[in-house]
DNA sequence: TTAGCCTTGAAA
DNA sequence: TTTCAAGGCTAA
């Protein structure tokens, strides 16, 4: 912005954008803070931790309800069963079994903001 | 069992 | 050599 009371000088204004809003950096299964990509995506080290669990030692849970569970940062812990479905249902997948399998670029996802 | 921090090793 | 996600470790 060009301030027109200044004579000789030009005063810049520079508009910071804050897209506080919808800046995805909330994990798809419980909304905490992610910590990066894990198993596929961008997921917070909670739920990184849980789905490695889970398929490691091949942890079967049941769901006390229809299945339908709400998952959130402080009701994850309620309902493993649903929380797994969900890791599954938003993409999380084993794909990268460490010691071995390229990685490949899975650069199709970028962060753009 | 959960979840945060640490170690490791392949890819860049 | 740096990056960073998989896997390890462990206090609570």
């Amino acid at each position: 912005v060009i301030n027109p009371h200044s004579k000789g000088s030009v005063t810049l204004k520079v508009m910071e954008y804050s897209y506080d809003d919808d800046l995805e950096e909330l994990c798809p299964v419980c909304g905490d803070k992610v910590s990066g990509y894990h198993y596929g995506l961008l997921t917070c080290e909670s739920c990184k931790g849980f789905f490695k669990r889970t398929v490691q030692n091949n942890k079967r849970y049941t769901c006390a309800e229809n299945q339908e569970c709400k998952i959130d940062k402080t009701q994850r812990k309620r309902c493993p069963f649903c929380r797994f479905q969900k890791c599954l249902s938003v993409g999380m997948r084993l794909e990268g079994k460490r010691k071995h399998l390229l990685p490949q670029q899975k650069k199709d996802t970028f962060l753009t903001h």
